[in-house]
DNA sequence: CGCACCACTTGTATAATGCAAGCACCGTGG
DNA sequence: CCACGGTGCTTGCATTATACAAGTGGTGCG
């Protein structure tokens, strides 16, 4: 219950948020695979993440503002939408996943993806985060 | 002991070695606060971390390639240096520096800072880089 | 009713992290 | 010679986070 940041250097408000083997894939999957739901996430991540973790990382991205949680009644599932935060974040995911297709163990294919999507530059970025925010407008799949 | 990772996606090859509360901050201190030493480190970092998390944090960032060991004898300390792939990181560091000034409390000096390294653009960057580069060449005070 | 789906919760085991202390080595000063 | 402080760690132990399997109460549907 020490909600009180280590420091007030901003790499560490990040990394006390997302500085875990979790948060930032979830939010990959929801940015880059349009998941938004928590069947959809957990089946979704190939990395096989236990549905007590998933449930713990959501209400802190949630509390975190970074989601928003939308439960529609009668038996239909929650969703979960990006936040202007979160989408803010595209730039942080694209410049980590070209480094790490750069620097560690990974598939030419993938490889290839996340430094074509680099290399499209900010104005590719952009458009991806404008892509997001109209999708939160629209209102997924209802 | 289980070294696999869990898939191959980039994102995921960069968070596990990097997604932990520690990492990411030993090589800010690394990058933008010219430490070099164990001891160095230990009493920089702002957030306060134990010696066995450094020790090991070390050691891996050694592993992967990111920091190099220069153990010079005769009671000199030990020096770590950055590696190429740890100074290309440097972009990584300021787009999540700026997100975490934007989206997460901090102060308004260290904000301003964040946002200003990043306003700076590519250009700026690559010129921190640079240095970083010049440094490891010169190789520290001897 | 029976069954499946939904988002979780619970229980328990293992791994990661945090904290305080100690250790062997060295160069220096007295 | 001998404390002394600095070096990069290691060790032991408590706390916390994560993993895995199972269960829970709510709903929709045939």
């Amino acid at each position: 219950m020490d909600n009180a940041p280590r420091s007030d250097c901003p790499i560490n408000a990040a990394v006390e948020l997302l500085g875990d083997k979790w948060s930032l894939l979830i939010l990959r999957d929801m940015v880059f695979g349009g998941s938004c739901q928590f069947r959809q996430l957990q089946s979704g991540l190939k990395e096989g993440i236990a549905s007590n973790i998933l449930t713990d990382r959501l209400r802190r991205l949630v509390d975190a503002g970074l989601l928003t949680k939308h439960e529609r009644g009668r038996g239909r599932p929650t969703t979960y939408r990006l936040a202007e935060p979160a989408i803010q974040l595209v730039p942080v995911l694209v410049t980590l996943g070209a480094w790490g297709a750069r620097h560690r163990p990974t598939t030419p294919e993938l490889r290839r993806g996340a430094e074509e999507m680099e290399a499209g530059g900010p104005e590719h970025w952009q458009q991806l985060m404008a892509e997001l925010r109209e999708r939160v407008r629209n209102g997924e799949p209802e």
